[in-house]
DNA sequence: ACACTGTTTAGACCGATGTCTAAGCAGCAT
DNA sequence: ATGCTGCTTAGACATCGGTCTAAACAGTGT
């Protein structure tokens, strides 16, 4: 069960993911990195992100979302599509109701750019360079 | 001396750091957090903060991040006020000149919210829970 | 076919943000 | 004192971003 107790093994990007404070950040790189910061960089979606990535299942329907907010449905939906467009999750339809799930490489790769050491991804760079 | 090295023991906020995936994160910290992000969320301050803690000394003279991005001093001065607002780097002026270095625990804070098992804040939680 | 619910898209509005130029302040050196 | 260099502040300008209402689209059920 759980998702979020997965081995995390996939992370999406090819840039990997030597710590900020490392080596010096190219220009590239945080051309890339920045827009996934820029998605987090809402209180509303950080909570989104938090609820889908802690509901039951690792996935969560709009509808249960909606209702955490004081928010219009669109608006949700404007948050949930900026997350999506970044990578951090995915939906998909079932019926009447689209369901989100977090795509945990994503996030992992943040945590391992601005950790220390970031080792949480796991076999990712094996303490390779 | 290189105050990159210290233990990290400070961790500015009251709030800990129970990593996103691992329960909801509340309206409060939300907003607690999102400013963090807000300050990551742009390719120039990533590398401003990059070049800062990647530096010999973990400290770095502002004349020294002016050269390497094809920005006006002002806009690196406000990308600096930025990060320091947000509390992710500090300052001091010694003579002629200005010097930046990181605060490591703002950083590690945040490493430890996105991270599905971030320890990297190593002893702020010590395997409780 | 129709109506009803859940979700997204389109467009408008307004405040926030990145960049610049011009000007100010802080130290150092002549 | 005067000037020179390093850095920051102030203000202007253009763009981006969060929110809303209105309307469209997708599925279900009668």
């Amino acid at each position: 069960m759980s998702k979020q107790g997965l081995p995390v093994a996939d992370v999406t990007a090819g840039a990997c993911c030597a710590p900020l404070v490392r080596e010096p950040l190219d220009a590239a790189e945080a051309e890339e990195l920045a827009p996934l910061f820029k998605a987090l960089a809402d209180p509303v979606r950080l909570r989104l992100l938090s609820l889908i990535a802690c509901h039951e299942g690792g996935e969560a329907c709009v509808c249960e979302l909606t209702g955490a907010f004081a928010l219009t449905a669109p608006t949700i939906s404007h948050h949930l599509k900026v997350l999506k467009t970044a990578g951090l999750i995915d939906s998909q339809r079932r019926g009447t109701w689209v369901y989100y799930w977090i795509n945990p490489g994503t996030l992992a790769r943040l945590s391992a750019v601005l950790g220390p050491r970031a080792d949480a991804t796991t076999g990712t760079m094996a303490g390779a360079r």
